[in-house]
Order: structure tokens, then sequence, then C-alpha cells
DNA sequence: CCTTGACCCTCCAGCTACTGGAAGCATCAT
DNA sequence: ATGATGCTTCCAGTAGCTGGAGGGTCAAGG
């Protein structure tokens, strides 16, 4: 299998494929004219990768998951470990973006839009955010 | 004010306002000895930076929401618009995030921990998600 | 045999938004 | 004079690709 049809099963692009050989999470063997040649093995790794990736997981997650994937002898509670942390990653993440996402949500419902110039929003961004009462910066 | 003075004012890193002033978000002069001296409305346009980046604008809807504070002229319906599409891609993302999470929180869950290695995690890694009634590949 | 088109190869550059560090002046307090 | 900051520039690195240049390979058709 050439990285055309790797990728075409794996469901990575050929590029994609080729940045984790050069960051050393597959190692596909290398036929007589120097093209790529994927084994049953190799194909699973990547298909292993795209739904890490997909996931969220970092690389070097993946790197880890594919050691412990590929270790006999591994603790279930090191691949727990690895994807709570990564799930309390994501959380924060998520709880980042809901906090802006009110705030943004906020400012456009309170521009009327049209031609006329004057801009709840920019004058939050100048002056920072006003007090409802009194109408101060916070 | 020099460098570390508008740092402090405007509660972004020297390096940060540094990198601003190569993306040309800034323009401060320079005194004779070649630092850089910020003006009133120099430390306005940081802080102004500083807020719209904490809502996750990127730098080039920065660079248009300075030019339409400027812009005396301006429809506010441009900033509008610009914030709405902020607004559509923090949910896309959010969105995004949360099917993760879900995910990734099922498998944690599946998952017992402990020293033996019988792992859903990986396995569900290395097959894809599984039918919860005939336990095949979805 | 030659060409055409679809593959494949490597290497380099660029993307976002900084951040760290080295080498070298400027300033200020002691 | 000296040592500690603080300022300057420039270079490199971060994550995870992606695009493109320049070139080799292969199978099919004329």
């Amino acid at each position: 299998m050439n990285i055309g049809e790797a990728a075409a099963a794996s469901g990575l692009p050929a590029k994609t494929i080729r940045y984790y050989e050069d960051m050393g999470l597959v190692a596909p063997r290398r036929d007589a004219n120097g093209y790529r040649s994927f084994g049953e093995g190799e194909i699973h790794r990547l298909a292993f990768l795209n739904r890490a990736r997909g996931l969220g997981f970092s690389l070097e997650d993946c790197r880890a998951l594919l050691g412990l994937y590929a270790d006999d002898g591994r603790a279930s509670e090191d691949v727990r470990r690895l994807a709570a942390d990564h799930l309390a990653r994501i959380d924060a993440r998520i709880a980042e973006l809901k906090a802006m996402r009110e705030t943004v949500a906020g400012l456009v419902s309170a521009c009327a839009g049209g031609d006329r110039p004057d801009c709840p929003i920019l004058d939050d961004l100048a002056t920072g955010p006003l007090c409802a009462h009194t109408g101060k910066p916070v």
C-alpha cells in the first residue's frame, strides 16, 4: 500500500501521514523506488491517530497512547489518567469559550447595527465593561 | 511612557507590545535614546487590544476593529457583523469541544483504571466506536 | 518509443500569536 | 566605578499541519 491508498484507508491526508512519519509516529517500509509502503499494522496506527486527534489529543498524547497500546503489560490506569487530564483541559477550554461567548453575545445584541457610528461594542472595547447601574467602567 | 510603564498600564507584556508594533497595530514614537515612547493614545490602543484579544478576536479582527474605532464615519453594522461572525466561530468551536468532551468523558468513565491492561479507551481508539448492542464497529 | 497524466519523493516556507534568550546599549543608585 | 535594571534588536521555537517548487516513477495510449 503506497501513501495514497494509506490516506484513503486511514482518512488522513498524505501530507499529514508524511508529517507523522517525521514525528516518528509511524515508520513505513520503503519500496525499491523510494515509495513508502504501508502494511496493515501501519494503517491501523494511522486510523488510531486519526481517531485520537479527532478527540483532541495532542500528538504527544497520541505518542503515549500508541506506546500504551503496544505495551501488553500496561496498566489501564495510565490510559485513564491521560484521558482524564485531557478531559479536564477540554472542560477548561469550554468554560473559557463560554465566558467569551456570553460577553460577545451581549455586545452583539446591544449593538443596533445600521449606518450610524455609535456602537456599544467599540465603546466596551475602548473603555472596558461598564457597570449597568452607574455606567462607569468596572 | 516607556515600554515597561506601557506594559503595566495596558496589562500586556512588553514582548507582546513589541510584537504588536511589528504587526503594525501600534506605532509609538521613539526617544532620542531609541526607547519607545507611548502616549495616552497608544496606551488606550493597547488596552483596547488587550480586551479584544481577551474576547478571542484574532489580531486581524483587532486591526479591523481599531480601524472602525478610528473611523468617525463608520457604520455600526460593520462592527456588529464582525462580532457576530466571531460569535458564530466561538459557538462552532464550543460545539466541537462539547462533542469531544462527551466522547472522552464516556471513555474515561468506561475505563476501570487499575493495574490490568484491558482498557476500553484503547479499544475504542483502535477500532472506532462500537455499537452498544452488537459490540461491532459503527 | 514517446508522451501524458497521475502518482510519488524531498525540502522549504508560512500559518497564529506569541515567548524565550542572547548580545549589547542606557540609566540609575551606590 | 560598578552592579542591577531596563531598553534595544534579532533569531529560534512552539503545534500541527498545509502549500508549493522541483524533480523522479509508473501505467496507458498513440
